[in-house]
DNA sequence: GCCGTCGTAACGGTAACCGTTACGACGGAT
DNA sequence: ATCCGTCGTAACGGTTACCGTTACGACGGC
């Protein structure tokens, strides 16, 4: 499976707002959270785009803009940015329609297509038990580096 | 999630081939399967090339040659095909290295790593939970086409 | 009107997967 | 001993997704 890092950076910009703005700050640019993940700003605009079109943080523009959270980090899950940054299915089906005259070539994609929906059910049903405040938790659980 | 469809293709063959074999023959030719599967020859040896690597599956040379199944469908699970398809971990990190200086950026890889363990431990249950038995199962019990 | 930031288009690089062609290797069948 | 069907594998091109980057208009406090 080619591995995205898309649903990583997005809980990392989202702890990283949030973390902000308990530090009393108002809005964070997609300046300093791309300083922080390490990457170009335009990559997180475009991710915190999705995770605003899904409802979890807002966008102010003009002076002083930058992105806040829409809702507390408590009530986000990993499945709510997984929803809004991954779009297919886990597994896919064939490029092109088996041979239906073969009996496995027509029933594979129903079979399939069954025991692939638990299995994402499953995975969903974890994603949803894991909140950005546990991720954020976590994070400053990491062992600070000694001198 | 870029899907691909590896583990779909790899759950048809090893249907194919145990169906096959259950009907009396000995070995299943790459050009069978690749016809049921509506895919190239070559596309399905190097799928079984994977499967017998992690010794699901067996190949003749020579005249007659052809694949079997190592095992009994019974035995092999999803997890079994997953494993011997899918390299990577289903979630990536950072490209690059986060800022180590921010404490977001020093936590997010460990506390990503940990909760991206717990969730493919479950994908890896499930998965191990369908035999290819029950797949073929299910294939079978798809309804026919009416006339 | 200025200026910092968002929003978004556009482009190139990278990587994975798939389909295809090609060809040597193997080993029963004759 | 030769033949012939199949595997095993390399090589190449096409497609797609994601990422990084540049560019530039839109917005809105000051």
């Amino acid at each position: 499976m080619s591995a995205n890092s898309r649903l990583t950076i997005a809980a990392h910009a989202l702890a990283w707002i949030g973390l902000y703005q308990r530090q009393g700050h108002e809005v964070a640019t997609s300046e300093k959270i791309a300083a922080s993940a390490n990457t170009n700003p335009v990559v997180i605009r475009r991710l915190l785009g999705e995770l605003r079109r899904a409802g979890l943080v807002e966008s102010r523009r003009g002076a002083g803009a930058g992105w806040s959270l829409a809702r507390e980090l408590g009530s986000i899950t990993l499945l709510d940015v997984y929803e809004a940054v991954e779009p297919g299915p886990l597994f896919a089906m064939h490029r092109t329609t088996p041979d239906q005259g073969c009996v496995v070539g027509h029933g594979i994609q129903p079979a399939m297509r069954g025991i692939y929906q638990d299995i994402e059910e499953t995975l969903r049903h974890e994603l949803a038990r894991v909140t950005l405040e546990k991720v954020l938790r976590d994070v400053l659980a990491a062992p600070r580096q000694p001198l």
